[in-house]
RNA sequence: GCCGCGAUGGUGGAAUCGGUAGACACGAAGGACUUAAAAUCCUUUGGCUAUUGCAGCUGUGCGGGUUCAAGUCCCGCUCGCGGUACCA
């Protein structure tokens, strides 16, 4: 019987769903476990062999754990918002609604054709108003909190409201904005406006006016996870800093807790550093400088305190609002012309500019350490958005500021013994400390580091600060709050609207706030977002209804908010609502969230490890901190799999004519390499007359072949159409099906590393399929022999381990292993070829719920129970033991099984070929390695 | 610059705790079947020497080291990939 692979995917494919055999019930007296990848972006351009990747190793994943017994759920869905759709209506005027169901039903459509498990009655789309109803909801809550310090968790709005109408904000350990200290009658007499104002520093979601990455080609800002060297990740355009007034989500105040919370999780080191870094918490100590003959003060933040001895100059950051307080009227002049110049540059220029520019502010500080005077400087070396936009130049110990000091001639003053600064500066935090203060200079402080190490001179140097009230010791964090605000269409809307110019949330009752329908997709002329062109984009406070914009002069209708939300906040806690997505209460019930806990296992791609998998980090421990979810962190193991290149193919034409010339024999032309469409090449030789056809202009080609064949090169290179290396997963189905493909995509290489996309070698795999298919035609019900037990308990134990290492590759080999050897053994007895069914259910589910009903099985093999290995079968008759005298004989040893490491001594001892090469001696020494291998020495 | 990861045949890759390196697959060469082709099956396939016989030497980017034993551990390099950056 042929092994019809159409015939076979389609009629299981249909059977699943008709029979609903993927759906997952909440509950039950099966264990939980939660497999998700990470939901597309449903792109116009469809899906390619790449993206099936991660979905394939967790849906075997998912397979398996569903064959042991567990209740899994295994969820798909999509990303919707998102800028190409907007830039495609744009473009062409069509809806972006229109252009995303279409694409959703074409992802739809490549996804069920693989024979993935989902359970597609839990969907979510992050378009759809009943889920970004739950977006618009959190976003609410995040207003309408704070994060105190004391409790390390998100607090009530209103019971910050009590504390400051009980004792004020001067108590309060809060993460907040740069607030002034305040009593409890000063803030029981303000307005309620200025009140509003205070509260906006401390909520979770505030608007303020920050400095945004704002992308004028784009016509909107961007986080800065969204920009890379200067330019947007999506589009490459040129990025510049703005002050803007958005919303902007307090991410920094989770940065600990974000920071603590990858101890508990499984994610790789790799994964888990990006993290750390992106965090970049940094412990060190804010000192107060004065300001010479004044009485103002300003504080610098230094991780080398240990340094304060051979500070020469300060520098501020131009942005720092210290600098118009600092510049002296005789150096008014250079500053302005220096502030000018650094502003008109652009990030990237800064980036790629990295000469030394600053300019002397006038003023000079007074280093309380030494009592000496030291010029202030500004310079764009120094961000504003760090630290304190201000620092303390030690030169001999920092290379910034070393070459600053070089630059415009300021003293070095090396601080560690016997460290050379002639030509660079001294950066390790290493060695013995001196000069902190100077031989035969009297003292102007008591504390002395001389002749202590580095670690000991900053820690020394943090109790002086403290204990003398120069300044306190600090952990700075590199993490930014994330700005929220997007001047797009086609994203989420803010449930705000502006009364008096602050902002209200409309009341949660009336979410979903539903995108209203536009025309035009662009800002409007007045430069307002998208938004700005709805008719009905107005709210009745009175009413809590949407209203006209024509009426807001009416008392009672207000302005919406026009901005829409960023990509990563649909994408925040959807793998919540997968566990819940039908419910109209909440974003998940508690009795669902309690039986689901959190996702077990997770797979995704490396390029979301500093947005998505930080926001929604940072979303779960919020709704945690609300009582909402039970589990702090959302995802307990992450896997990356790795990127699928793509595998171009080129064809060599001889400059000037139509001919092309075999890869081989190019050398002996003048040629120009051309791309050409790898779907008409295989095994790298082309298909001339498809080649003939694929273009109008190759109609006529001639060509220079080897042995007949037209051979072509290649290359690995990123798969797009341009280069025409573009591999649709639906060819592979229709040519091979999809049983290969997922066995082959599997056969690349290991899961987490990236590999080019090689249509060669699928062959290899089809065949085993069709081997495999083949060993199923007469089969018997003997009992099998030991042997084919072996093979069997064999495979058994080798495909549960790889699987749970996640090395996929290793146990296709295994299957193939597996039947090669069961052909040989001619191997036929059903008491082996159906645990094998089982066992290859999860990687090829279609052939083996084929075989398994052949079998004569009425239930489906996804309710089958995965085979245990028995030990006993792998029990060896013989077991070789290699022995190796010194490394230079070298030779096998046939002994029982089962023999402790004495006996396998004596035995190996015993044995005539050992006593040939002893001739005599006594060997110095015995190793046996139970098992393994034996090796004497002379 | 810093951090992380990696380098194994013609190719993708395997080697799980330091224990026979190159599993499995592709490609290639040869053969069987066939009028022929496709399909299928068999043999060979890291390199060098020998091949009328066994076999021997060498070999996991480079140079050292530890060990009876190193692709694997340690030290020093080279190259490649990814992330990140005037973060004080």
């Amino acid at each position: 019987m042929e092994y019809n692979f159409r015939e076979i995917e389609q009629k299981w494919q249909r059977y699943w769903k008709e029979n609903a055999i993927y759906k997952v019930e909440n509950g039950g007296n099966r264990p939980k476990f939660y497999v998700l990848d990470m939901f597309p972006y449903p792109s116009g351009a469809g899906l390619h062999v790449g993206h099936p990747l991660g979905y394939i190793a967790s849906d075997i994943y998912s397979r398996y754990k569903r064959l042991q017994g567990y209740n899994v759920l295994h969820p798909m869905g999509f990303d919707a918002y998102g800028l190409p759709a907007e830039q495609y209506a744009i473009q062409t005027g069509q809806h972006p609604a229109i252009t995303t169901e279409k694409n959703i039903a074409r992802y739809c459509e490549q996804l069920d054709k693989i024979g993935f498990c989902y359970d597609w009655n839990r969907e979510v789309r992050t378009c759809d108003a009943d889920y970004y109803k739950w977006t618009q909801w959190a976003f609410q809550q995040m207003f309408n909190h704070w994060y105190c310090y004391r409790a390390n968790a998100a607090r009530p709005i209103s019971l910050l409201i009590d504390i400051f109408n009980e004792q004020g904000n001067a108590k309060v350990r809060a993460a907040a904005s740069e607030t002034p200290v305040f009593t409890a009658e000063e803030w029981k007499s303000w307005s309620e406006k200025q009140q509003q104002e205070i509260l906006m520093n401390y909520r979770i979601a505030y608007l303020a006016d920050t400095k945004v990455n704002w992308c004028p080609k784009l016509g909107c800002v961007l986080a800065n996870d969204e920009v890379s060297e200067g330019l947007s990740v999506r589009g490459g355009y040129p990025v510049e800093q703005r002050v803007m007034r958005q919303w902007s989500l307090r991410v920094s105040a989770y940065a600990q807790r974000l920071l603590d919370g990858l101890e508990q999780i499984d994610w790789t080191p790799s994964l888990k550093e990006t993290q750390r870094n992106w965090i970049g918490r940094s412990e060190g100590t804010e000192v107060r400088f004065r300001v010479k003959d004044s009485e103002q003060e300003f504080t610098i933040f230094t991780t080398r305190a240990d340094t304060m001895f051979g500070v020469t100059f300060m520098v501020l950051a131009p942005e720092s609002e210290l600098v118009p307080q600092l510049t002296t009227p005789a150096q008014a002049v250079d500053v302005e012309a220096y502030l000018e110049r650094t502003k008109k540059r652009t990030e990237r220029e800064r980036i790629s500019d990295r000469s030394v520019t600053g300019v002397f502010s006038g003023s000079y500080a007074i280093n309380p350490f030494t009592g000496e005077a030291v010029p202030i400087w500004i310079s764009d070396y120094v961000l504003a958005g760090y630290g304190t936009g201000a620092i303390m130049a030690v030169p001999a110990h920092d290379s910034r500021d070393y070459a600053f000091a070089r630059h415009f001639n300021l003293p070095i003053v090396p601080l560690i013994e016997g460290c050379d600064v002639s030509t660079e500066s001294y950066d390790a935090k290493e060695g013995i400390v001196c000069n902190s203060p100077k031989a035969g200079v009297k003292p102007y402080c008591d504390l002395n580091l001389n002749g202590l190490t580095v670690k000991e001179a900053i820690a020394a140097t943090k109790v002086y600060v403290e204990s003398h009230k120069m300044g306190r010791v600090k952990v700075n964090y590199r993490l930014r709050d994330a700005v929220f605000s997007r001047q797009r269409y086609w994203g989420e809307p803010f449930p705000v609207y502006y009364k008096d110019g602050m902002p209200y949330m409309i009341p949660e009752e009336c979410l979903p706030l539903e995108l209203p329908k536009v025309d035009k997709f662009l800002p409007t002329e007045s430069g307002e977002p998208p938004l700005g062109h709805a008719k009905r984009w107005a709210w009745n406070e009175q009413k809590s209804s949407l209203a006209s914009v024509s009426e807001i002069d009416n008392k009672n209708i207000f302005p919406l908010e026009l901005c829409t939300m960023p990509g990563f906040a649909g994408s925040s806690a959807y793998y919540l609502r997968y566990m819940d997505n039908k419910n109209s209460e909440a974003l998940v019930g508690k009795t669902a969230n309690d039986y689901w806990q959190n996702v077990d296992l997770y797979i995704g791609g490396t390029e979301h490890a500093t947005g998505h998998l930080i926001y929604s980090r940072f979303w779960n421990k919020f709704l945690f901190d609300l009582g909402l979810i039970c589990k702090d962190e959302p995802f307990q193991k992450l896997i990356n799999q790795g990127m699928i290149q793509g595998r171009s193919n080129f064809v060599y034409r001889v400059v000037g004519t139509n001919t092309f010339v075999s890869y081989n024999l190019k050398n002996n032309y003048e040629t120009q390499p051309i791309h050409v469409d790898v779907n008409i090449v295989s095994n790298d030789v082309l298909d001339i007359e498809r080649f003939r056809n694929w273009l109008p202009e190759y109609k006529n080609a001639e060509f220079i072949l080897e042995d007949g064949k037209y051979v072509c090169g290649w290359a690995v290179e990123k798969m797009s159409k341009s280069m025409f290396n573009v591999v649709n997963p639906d060819d592979i189905v229709e040519k091979y099906g999809a049983d290969t493909l997922r066995l082959y995509e599997m056969f690349l290489g290991p899961l987490e590393q990236s590999k080019p996309w090689d249509t060669n070698g699928i062959d290899g795999v089809h065949r085993f399929l069709r081997r495999l298919w083949a060993m199923y035609d007469n089969v018997s019900n003997e009992q099998p022999s030991p042997e084919e037990l072996k093979v069997l308990h064999k495979t058994i134990k080798k495909i549960t381990f790889d699987i749970e290492h996640f090395s996929f590759n290793t146990s296709v080999s295994a299957f193939m292993i597996c039947q090669n050897e069961l052909s040989q053994l001619k191997c036929n007895k059903r008491a082996v070829l159906e645990p094998l069914v089982i066992l290859l259910a999860p990687f090829a589910p279609h052939i083996a719920e084929e075989l398994w009903h052949r079998l004569g099985n009425e239930s489906t093999v996804c309710d089958a129970e995965f085979p245990v290995c028995n030990e006993d079968y792998l029990v060896e008759t013989t077991v070789k033991y290699p022995i190796s005298f010194n490394g230079k004989v070298r030779f096998t040893l046939d002994l029982p099984a089962g023999l402790d490491k004495d006996e396998i001594q004596r035995l190996a001892l015993a044995n005539e070929l050992t006593q040939k090469h002893l001739d005599g001696k006594t060997p110095k020494k015995i190793i046996v390695v139970p098992g393994k291998i034996v090796n004497i020495v002379l």
